[in-house]
DNA sequence: AAAGTGTATATTGTTGACAATCCTTGTTGT
DNA sequence: ACAACAAGGATTGTCAACAATATACACTTT
């Protein structure tokens, strides 16, 4: 019971301004940072909506293999866990079927995808070679030494991540390591294009038999790109997807 | 006002009746028709959801180009316009994002996506130029003489849309006719993944000078898988796709 | 002039109630 | 024994009301 009672009016007043100041607040922010010259941030990759944060959750529950394949997710559980009503976990639910990591049954609800089968794997590297290529090619011209410290950044976690053997990180880690490379490039459709190929190869991440080889190779790419050498970045990510 | 009043545990009962005898006829159909011995057809394929049949009509407007790249959709106008309330339409919309055909900006709505760019085209082309040869060389062996009649069957449409010189209609057919290919493979993921690079080719369908070639390309595919000529049915299916 | 404020309006986001559907189990009829 | 039926409980689908947000505009401050 709130002790003083203000007024309706007075409220969307506070709304307002306290609205504006957080959005000048975080636009000064990325002044000075400037992270963004090429692309404004929208605000919402910093107070993400509410869909947008239960489908993270969800994500690594899937990647890290705590909800296994054909598993069925029922809305009024996932309501019931993040303290929201069913409409944003039905939202989260679509999204991350676009991501190819639920699949939808109309009247039936939603289960984790199945795996890609390995007969078709071969076509999924093939795809997401592609696009990255593709990428890595077209901004290379134009790659930042913010960029390059960024990246660096998340490389470092993918270090930590090899070092201490945490296969789930590394999984967390290394695609973002490939989707920073993917959103930099000015065409943000490219990104979505990306996302459900890539997915689809992270549902399966136990390719590799030393860990710390993930490390290494990325590494290279990161190397290869400092280096302004063209040709060894490209190479070293082509390699880098199989 | 209904002239008789029923209690409701005899309405539930007729709708279960009613409802299992529908289902009933419908998989006397199927198994009379054959046309899905390999994969049960979900009833749903029929009956589309509220918001699967909202999504299809946007999806022609859109692809028809009736709706121009960039143009705001607002919930409330369609939800008046196919007298539903706002929860199928925004369904519809999370549909249409996953095709590409949608963009979604948080808290500001849906807009009609831009065409995918000149120097993006032939990354998409090759995306799904390999999905499609994937698919194809993958199923080629268990074509039926069924699958090949369906394929027929849009041939024909597509020949009619050309004939009429009608360039919507023939959109449409050109890409049901790859669509039924890509789905009669038994992994549904396939199609999953296949959709949005599709559809990012379709948003742009202005490619040959003369329309009758659409014709012709087609023809050639189906010739060739129905003379089983597996070499020149994948090369007909890539020249198609450019 | 440029940036900030107050306010109204249009639109999307969220919620809880209710309807429709699916699925299981026990029953009936042949 | 077997298929169809009936009833129920669990789950998703739809709706309308309400909350939060974006946006535009007139006004004030610096």
């Amino acid at each position: 019971m709130p002790l003083i009672r203000i007024s309706n009016s007075v409220l969307t007043f506070i709304r307002a301004t306290v609205r504006r100041s957080v959005r000048r607040f975080l636009d000064a922010i990325r002044r000075m940072t400037e992270l963004n010259e090429r692309q404004a941030m929208p605000v919402n990759e910093i107070f993400r909506t509410l869909p947008e944060q239960i489908a993270a959750r969800l994500q690594q529950d899937i990647l890290g293999g705590h909800l296994k394949p054909g598993e069925p997710l029922r809305e009024a559980d996932l309501s019931e866990r993040f303290g929201v009503s069913r409409g944003p976990v039905r939202e989260a639910f679509r999204q991350l079927v676009q991501q190819g990591l639920l699949v939808l049954e109309p009247n039936k609800g939603v289960r984790v995808a199945q795996n890609p089968s390995d007969e078709m794997r071969p076509l999924v590297v093939q795809l997401r070679r592609a696009i990255e290529v593709y990428v890595l090619e077209s901004i290379f011209d134009r790659i930042t030494n913010g960029d390059i410290d960024t990246w660096q950044a998340i490389l470092n976690d993918i270090r930590t991540a090899c070092e201490s053997n945490d296969l789930n990180a590394l999984t967390n880690y290394d695609l973002r390591f490939h989707q920073a490379i993917v959103k930099s490039h000015d065409d943000r459709d490219l990104f979505t294009l990306w996302q459900p190929i890539a997915m689809r190869m992270m549902m399966q991440y136990n390719r590799l038999d030393d860990i710390m080889d993930s490390y290494r190779e990325h590494k290279r790419i990161l190397d290869a790109i400092r280096a302004r050498d063209r040709r060894a970045a490209i190479e070293a990510l082509s390699t880098n997807i199989q």
